[in-house]
DNA sequence: AATGCTCTTTAAACCGGTTTAGACGGGAGT
DNA sequence: ACTCCCGTCTAAACCGGTTTAAAGAGCATT
């Protein structure tokens, strides 16, 4: 670990000025295609990389784009989106030089975590995820003059570009599956009604119903965790006239749900129809596989980092991008309902 | 969005040079106190916050730490080991300033990742998790010049503090719980072999059945995913004297598994008992809800990032730390045999 | 020979902090 | 009165890049 070379050093076995290294380097016009050449060979001799602290503090550029996300374990943990959705947003930033700084905030205080981010000059953008109605931190980003990409279109006014993948056909084809077996008894669990996804989910569900002449046999409000799963479940299945398939937000809650619809005695689906959304990985695996809804996070995350990376390269109105449709995926828990 | 002050801005303001300003902000010794008020209270109303990219520069420091991790959708999707061990990572580093670096890689080049990391001076250490047998990235690390902790002790010689948290002591009480149930004919689905957690818990099971003078009916290996859980049960389902109880060695194959199970007709626990390892969100929830062993990743996450922020401050020869073991977490898929 | 005009290249300022060497002023010691 | 020393404080160098203003070289014009 001998000290790692900087731009003198290159200079010196060029035999020019750092300036000139730093305009070969950056491609830029005005010197003798000879000399880039020179230079560039010395930089390779030397295995010089400029260093990103240095250029950092001369371009005002963090060369990193920025994440918050809650330490609610409910949206944290197990939740399918996150994991896929970095993994996306990183194959786009490791071929840039760029990085990903990750900021976990406690639940409710997510406001802090970007004006962290702001404040230290961590990055160059953000990642607004988990979109909520009137959400408060577009006001906050713009207050802190910090770039973003919404995922999710916002419902009032953004400056932001947003990157969208609507959930209303999948939750659409679920239940016009569910309506083509037979069901004319369904319920909704959906989501916190706060976010943006959740009430985009749960107002696809009835007007769908609403398009073929029925009325949800009931709606419940979810928070997306299993705990909140079961509870939802075993107050439909208390109802007098209980449901013959419910269709849950997302499929933490669906697994749940067919888990407490097991342990209430029922068989899935020969007594109940479960369908989740989301298709994460233990969707396929438990018994019986579960109906749901396929999306595709990684792509979503790739697209995410590409259009943020327009924004903070100064492109001024960057258009909205729409992410094709998650499409539904059936499996035995969805069947007919009982005769 | 004025430009933010400088120090240049505080030092003006409060009548004193640079020097000074940067001094009293590092409470460094040679400063009058007044002058040290005076210089506070005017980088107060100035609302100035050191400039992190300058400090970077001059004292060649990133000030924020890295994991990498593979973009496996394996190890990272629903894998409930990494959202917890991050907040808790966080929880550490966010009241100190610092940040996540997050580096997603491609499984099996995860050098590369370090390789980034290290050369884009992005951090100032990193977390080695997943630790395998004979692991090369700590040559690597090593080579990088990259001070690190291990999470879990390698077994070959290590510079670095490794924060360990034991399994076997969960294993075993899983193995014994079996017992006391009058289980005799029991089986493992291990992790691959490569994975230092993954052997320690086979060999925990097979020592374990050993000391009661019991051999395991077989030991697969699974990958620690959904699919290679089924799989293995499958494997294991067809022999032509099944377990009557399966140990998993995380929860994924193991909900996956008694799905398995639950598919090819047998009862959970009444035929089969089933046994995970994690505690993840969805053990509670499934049905039957999966006896398995709790640990505690968040906490991991926090004690790791303490030891490594010590490594990186220069203090030599840190401790290894060692977590309290996982212990056992009895739910309803394990009970005795069938007759 | 002087002027003008490209085309290259460099020196130096700059980003915003930290750190070191040394300047300055006042009180104690002789 | 002259040193010496100590406590304070500052000027300037430094980290490693980028960027700007201007210098220098070469050539064609007049």
């Amino acid at each position: 670990m001998t000290k790692r070379p900087t731009i003198a050093d290159v200079a010196r076995r060029a035999g020019v000025s750092k300036g000139s290294v730093s305009f070969a380097l950056n491609g830029r016009p005005g010197l003798a295609q000879a000399t880039v050449d020179k230079i560039l060979a010395a930089a390779d001799e030397l295995g010089w990389r400029p260093s990103n602290r240095a250029r950092s503090l001369s371009v005002s550029k963090a060369f990193a784009l920025g994440l918050v996300i809650t330490r609610d374990p409910a949206v944290l943990s197990s939740d399918p989106f996150f994991p896929a959705f970095i993994a996306g947003v990183e194959s786009v930033l490791s071929t840039q030089g760029q990085a990903l700084v990750l900021q976990v905030v406690a639940d409710g205080s997510e406001a802090d975590g970007y004006r962290r981010l702001a404040q230290d000059a961590r990055v160059d953008g953000v990642f607004l995820s988990d979109l909520r109605h009137d959400d408060p931190r577009i006001e906050l980003l713009i207050e802190l003059g910090l770039p973003a990409v919404t995922l999710n279109r916002p419902d009032g006014e953004s400056p932001f570009p947003a990157v969208t993948l609507d959930d209303r056909p999948g939750t659409v084809a679920v239940v016009e599956h569910l309506l083509e077996l037979g069901h004319t008894r369904i319920a909704h669990v959906a989501g916190p009604p706060a976010f943006v996804h959740a009430t985009a989910r749960s107002t696809a569900f009835v007007e769908t119903l609403a398009g073929a002449g029925l009325k949800p046999v009931a709606v419940e409000t979810g928070d997306f965790t299993a705990a909140g799963g079961i509870e939802a479940t075993h107050r439909l299945l208390a109802l007098p006239q209980p449901p013959t398939a419910i269709v849950y937000a997302n499929d933490r809650m669906a697994i749940a749900g067919l888990g407490a619809a097991q342990a209430a005695g029922l068989t899935v689906p020969d007594d109940l129809s479960i369908a989740g959304f989301d298709d994460s990985e233990l969707a396929e695996y438990v018994h019986p596989g579960l109906t749901t809804v396929r999306a595709d996070p990684f792509r979503f995350g790739e697209t995410a980092a590409r259009t943020l990376n327009r924004v903070v390269d100064g492109d001024t109105d960057v258009p909205d991008v729409e992410l094709p449709p998650a499409d539904l995926v059936v499996r035995r828990s969805t069947a007919a309902p009982p005769a």
